[in-house]
Order: structure tokens, then sequence, then C-alpha cells
DNA sequence: TTTATTGTTCAGTATGTACTGAACGTTATA
DNA sequence: TATAACGTTCAGTACATACTGAACAATAAA
């Protein structure tokens, strides 16, 4: 089964473990790893099509790409069809992604710091500077990759 | 419900579903939620019965939690029990759990630009470079963080 | 009009896995 | 010995959600 399966295919479905890992659907993967291989423009049905996979799962996951910025609609003359292609900078707003993130967690963070109620001794204190440092400097050095 | 939580409940709480985000289970984040709190050392069982939790998960997510790095045994003198408390850098591990899973994408990227058979148009190999270049920037900028 | 095509939405399922609780081996204590 | 306490493992469940397929609205073509 493995070994009948082509590098193409292998690394479709190594990308589809990666999104996976990330938190996102399998097929988001597949679809990305298709357009990185294939490029584009494609139409909504070529993308199910080729892929083997329901309309509702291409339009579902179409859509996931288009919010994180890795795919975009594109539009083409005479045709009532939804298109999409790659991005221009298809990874940015991943990193995006990761940042907004961090910050939720620096914002729960504050939050508890904060709280007038919590009283909290200094040690704790010192562990939460200590856990919101970690996200600062995660952020900062993100930023500098962007 | 939620008016009657408190404030380090509500951060325990947003600890888990932040854990969850990045795929781990939500018990996970609990206990490192807790751990940042109220410090430690704790045993194993006080770990079990302040969180509620079962001591089967107890275990699993202690040791997950040290395989990440997060906490590290504590030898306590006159006491068999396990006890752990945080990591003395709790969160690089963390990042460098990111770069492992960065690298591991450049290899699928390799595996597929090296297979012979695989005959890839210029195109192609192009937007592979770009997406292999975006994974090396990321891991440069998060070893500078580290 | 009707008919066809397109994309979305949603109910139903299939599937993975987090979590529990019990059984177990191990080691200290009596 | 026997008993108790500790931590691990594992079968069973509960639960979340990815995915499908059908129903639907919207638009174009006939």
């Amino acid at each position: 089964m493995y070994a009948l399966m082509d590098s193409i295919e292998r690394f479709i479905e190594q990308m589809a473990n990666h999104a996976e890992a990330d938190g996102l659907p399998r097929i988001s993967g597949r679809i990305m790893a298709y357009f990185v291989i294939n490029g584009g423009p494609f139409s909504f049905s070529e993308i199910a099509d080729n892929l083997g996979i329901s309309r509702g799962s291409a339009s579902t996951n179409t859509r996931l790409l288009r919010d994180l910025g890795i795919l975009e609609r594109y539009q083409k003359p005479g045709s009532r069809q939804d298109y999409y292609v790659l991005a221009v900078q298809p990874y940015q707003r991943l990193l995006k992604g990761y940042i907004e993130r961090m910050e939720s967690s620096i914002n729960n963070i504050k939050q508890l710091v904060d709280a007038p109620e919590a009283e909290l001794p200094t040690a704790t204190l010192e562990r939460l500077a200590a856990l919101e440092g970690f996200y600062h400097t995660a952020i900062e050095s993100t930023q500098v990759a962007l």
C-alpha cells in the first residue's frame, strides 16, 4: 500500500498529517498541498473532484484556507464558478494566527494578575511574569520573521 | 455559572483551552496552570485530588508534561511518592517542539523535490522552495527566541 | 417559465481520542 | 508474611468533530 504511493501522494498525505497536528482538518492540508504542487487557479469543482472529497468538505475547507490567508478567490473572466489560487504571501497569516493565540494567553495572565480578589502571593506573580515574558519574546521573534 | 467562577478557575480553564488549541489534552493545560499558580512541589496524589481528576489521567498527563520539559521530577527527602515541580526553563522545550515539527515539514518537501520519478515543473519547484524558505525563517527566528 | 449549475448549510455518521476506573505489579510498613 | 500506598496500564465510555450527502437558495441558461 505505502509502497505503491508515489512521492506526490506521500507529500500530500504528510501535509494532511501536519495540518492535523496543527489542529486543522486533514482535508485542508491536502487542499493546500494540491495547490502547492499543481499551482492554480482551480475551480471549486476541480478541487472536490481531483481530491475525491465531497462538495461540502470542499466548501468548508476552502473557506477555512481563505480565512487563514492561504488561498485567495480568483475571478476568472467569463465564468461564474469560484476559482482559487495560492495567496501571494500564503504563510504570513499563519504566523499572525500564532501571534494572536499567544496574545490571548497574555491577556489570560493579565486578567488574573489584575483581578482584585485574587490576592496572589509574590511567588505566584513571579511565575506568571515568567510565563508572560516567554510569550512576549516568542511574539517578538515571530514578528521578526514576518 | 460563569459568574460564580473566580479568576483563578477562569485562568485554569483558559489554559486548558489553549492546550486544546495546541493539540494537547485539556487536563495537561489544567495541570500546568495549577503549577504556575500554586508552585510546587506537589505529589502525584495532590495533583489528582486537587484537580479532581482520575489517577490514570494524572499519570498520563504528568508524564506528557515531563516529556515536554514543562514539569520535572522532584525527589522529596524521606518520601517515596513522586513529586513534581515546574522545570527551570519550562517553555524552551515547547519551542524546540515547534522547531522539530517545522523541520519535519522541510524534510517532507525535500523528499518530494529529490524524488527522481517526480519530474516536477519549474513553477512547482518554486512554490516548494517558497514554502521551505518560510519554514527556514520561522525556525531561525524561533532559535533567536531561545 | 423550466432546467442546470454552483456553492452553502446542516443533519447524520463515522472515527479518533480524552478520560475514567479498575486491575495490576512494586515497594514500603506493620 | 500480610497490608497498605503508590504509580502505571488498559479496556470501556463518553464526547468532540471531520466528513459526507442531501436539501436548499441563488444565478445562469434554455
